[in-house]
DNA sequence: ATGGAAATGAAAATCATTTTCATTTGTGCT
DNA sequence: AGCACAAATGAAAATGATTTTCATTTCCAT
């Protein structure tokens, strides 16, 4: 059931940044890439049940997706104008999501956490 | 402009947890109310606007809406069972991600942060 | 009462994502 | 090579949330 498409992760190492399913296909396209939309879906979502892609959600609620370089828990720094990211550590977050969850006795708890803003390029 | 229907405000309150557009709209009908969907999206949509709701994003990517107390910058410790939610501050995130803002030379920086658990009574 | 602005909602349009299903491709076996 | 069967593929249709259109209704000020 490996349906991590090596040429769908091909593109997602070429867009460094976060991309949605649309834009992957968009793009393998302009580079005369033949594929079918579905198939482009199916591969990210395998990819990130394999958790080698992370997904996110624009704030239209269309997910876009990113092949990171840490496959154990971590968060973003993400450019909206370039999509640029730099993946980065939660120590905080990780403490005060653990602190609160036990204050109010919530268990069993994951938390989100991400940063948006402009890169220095930008 | 002020379409903050206070109809839907009146179901938020009573609905307390987070709730999509579709839902609220189905519990009106329930509740005999008449109303159309479009209105339920504008409503919920200008009191967003006016910072009265909060949205936050589900797992599949469908919008949901929740009245909350405080009109400040606050996030959210929410039950995944029962939809409970508790108003919790950030401060620790705050400063988390001005720090990561800086060392990488991001400007003009938001963030999102939701613990999501479950709640003593689940 | 009258006119124009704002609000409403039914129906159509949009758009991402999923499902269906027929076809193609890959792999092991003879 | 020839065959069988499983997995992969993709076109087209279906789904479902959200937005847009547009005609009608409700409000308000004069
Ligand atoms: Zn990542
Ligand atoms: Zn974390
Ligand atoms: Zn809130
Ligand atoms: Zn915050």
């Amino acid at each position: 059931m490996s349906r991590s498409n090596p040429r769908v992760v091909s593109v997602l190492e070429r867009a460094g940044g976060f991309a949605s399913a649309q834009e992957v296909y968009r793009l393998m396209q302009r580079e005369g890439e033949s594929i079918g939309l579905t198939t482009v879906y199916r591969s990210l979502q395998s990819l990130v049940n394999d958790k080698i892609v992370d997904v996110l959600r624009r704030e239209d609620g269309e997910a876009i997706y990113r092949l990171c370089g840490d496959t154990h828990h971590h968060h973003h720094l993400v450019c909206k104008s370039c999509g640029d990211t730099v993946e980065i550590e939660g120590g905080a977050i990780e403490k005060w999501a653990k602190t609160m969850a036990q204050e109010f006795g919530f268990r069993d708890v994951g938390h989100t956490a991400e940063i948006f803003g402009l890169c220095p390029k930008c």
